[in-house]
DNA sequence: GTCTGCCATGTCAACGATGACATACGTGCC
DNA sequence: GGCACGTATGTCATCGTTGACATGGCAGAC
């Protein structure tokens, strides 16, 4: 059965007057008297009209939609972060937000981005780009892109975390506890694309903070401390494992670590599953830090972190595109601060 | 900009045919001779022509998209898994899905019924309705409508959990392993709607089959034991904390529980958090048992957990909304089973 | 009286896809 | 030759909203 749908007609004719009167009220532009207004009004509630933003939209050609493009929200919490935000942002200005995960997959994205154009979304934000041949097909479609986290064309504005500064933070505090022996746990730079602006990755910028904050206090990475992966397992409904395995390696190595720095909360996870596994005691025996400041940071212990500022974030994201939509003034490119937000996870040095 | 759209009629004049032809290419149905095949599909290669699917929503009164209803997906995982689901499932039939998060509020809910109305949404499926007149607004749009987990009218086909048995085999497991002193920790039947049909809540099912599965063994309940509240805070970006409460007086009093089954992850969450922080091993002190096996299941040590079928939730979810706007056959009501995950934070009562 | 402006309202052609209906050209059969 | 039927294609109204444009009434100025 169809939806029962009143029409703009429909409210015109119960009030006796004509669609664009009907219209002007509803719209509050142009010349109406008070008397056809309360008509207009009395038929729009007598019949529950409900504007059709289908037939809006073919009209106008603006569908108030925004496409967002994500990774994977299910295995990483970090995209439900930025979801919620985004949309938050959308709906206090009347758009909706369409959501597709494209899973690390090119194929995938591709397909989402042809539904995003299909739909006629007024702008689409990619939060981590698989590739940029779909930034580009969105471009030429003639769609407005903001990329978030990730910035793989010229082709687009973009906003996104200072990793680098982030994740010397969390070697800092981790040096200042006391601790030498500190390992990374992270993305390998090498898999993951880089920005073509700056030239380098997420996982780059936060693989060299770490080099170069143990160097500035006159450290080196012990062998086998820096082990990169895939970051986290796409494929698998949730992650954590990989971290498990990191952590695993790293604690039989003849100078185990006495810190671990994982670039990723969900990975942070898994090294502190690990060592709950092995009976370390964590911060006594050993301390973690995380990147993200998700949900996942709250487990016990709860995790010291690197905090994204995930609402703004959403919020800059989004007003980026709402700039390019409507014209209106926005930075090409917006870098953000972080935070270390110290919990329960790290300690001084045993 | 408007986006650069290319239309069937624009690709019509560069084929050399009308719109009905380069249509029944397109859609594959009626006689088309190969040489306007091949002319039509040139043509849709070379101008890049995409179906504007706003139009054919328009024309055709189907719009391909069902609205999600969820509580929050910020605050707990199963939302993540239940989106992820339907989702899915929706992609595969050549849907796609809104959704909209009321965050335990009518009005909000109400406002996203209302989004999905103007919309033309072509089914809705509400996840923990918040009430029942939302329900009913969307039913008298003449929108076809399933609740999941909960079903507050009798206007709507429904799928949800067994959440009794789910919650007797938690109960049942830790009577195997030889406790006594079993704590509950839930939400407060009395705060959360009953289902029109059965009478009663998620709440009740999970909290009766606690106390059956107590006086099946012959237990009772120890003064204090029972904790119900609000199950985790919808304010809140992340919860936990009322887990942490509800443990940390458990913990305080003259018999404390060796044994705590808290009725949702996240609550469990918060009562490992509480443990954690008491010095409490788990599972070797006390023993905690959760429900949903979302990621928050994934903690150190890994939380035995009452799984809920969240794919085959979402499944049936979108495959009753399927066809009640397609027709086709379903059931009225879905209950699906649930399974114990035995993992790390149980064991012998001490 | 008529011209100018301000109000108030109505008309109607888009937006792009769809599909019922009409048209037209064979070919084969009586 | 005339008719039926299969094949191939075109025409056009329709979905509901929007807003440019047209219309018409009335008050005040000259």
């Amino acid at each position: 059965m169809a939806i029962k749908t009143t029409t703009l007609m429909e409210v015109a004719r119960l009030a006796g007057v004509s669609t664009a009167t009907v219209n002007r009220v509803l719209k509050q532009q142009g010349y109406i008297s008070e008397e056809a207004r309360q008509k207009v009004l009395a038929a729009v509630e007598a019949t529950n009209y409900r504007p059709n933003v289908v037939a809006r939209g073919l009209r106008t050609q603006h569908t108030y939609t925004i496409g967002l493009m994500l990774t994977a929200i299910t295995v990483n919490p970090f995209f439900v972060g930025v979801a919620h935000a985004v949309e938050a942002a959308a709906i206090a200005a009347g758009y909706r937000v369409v959501i597709f995960n494209h899973g690390g997959s090119a194929s995938h994205e591709r397909h989402g981005v042809e539904t995003f154009i299909a739909q006629r979304v007024d702008a689409v934000l990619f939060c981590t780009t698989a590739s940029p041949d779909n930034v580009e097909i969105a471009t030429n479609a003639g769609i407005p892109v903001i990329e978030m986290e990730r910035s793989l064309t010229e082709l687009t504005r973009s906003v996104r975390v200072d990793n680098y500064v982030g994740a010397r933070m969390a070697v800092d505090h981790l040096v200042e506890l006391g601790h030498r022996r500190i390992a990374f746990v992270g993305g390998d730079p090498s898999i993951y694309p880089r920005d073509l602006t700056r030239g380098r990755s997420v996982e780059d910028d936060r693989l060299a903070a770490y080099r170069d904050g143990m160097a500035a206090h006159g450290l080196k990475p012990m062998p086998g401390h820096v082990r990169v992966g895939t970051y986290y397992d796409l494929d698998a409904d949730i992650s954590g494992v990989e971290g498990q395995q990191h952590a695993d390696a790293l604690m039989a190595l003849p100078d185990p670590p006495t810190a671990i720095f994982a670039t990723c909360d969900i990975l942070a996870t898994g090294v502190l599953q690990s060592l709950y596994r092995m009976g370390k005691r964590v911060p006594k025996d050993i301390s973690v830090v995380g990147f993200d400041d998700t949900i996942a940071a709250y487990l016990a212990p709860e995790l010291t972190t690197v905090a994204q500022p995930m609402t703004a974030l959403g919020r800059y994201g989004f007003e980026m595109a709402l700039a390019a939509i409507e014209g209106g003034e926005t930075a090409n490119e917006i870098v953000l601060e972080t935070s270390l937000v110290i919990r329960d996870s790290t300690g001084p040095a045993p």
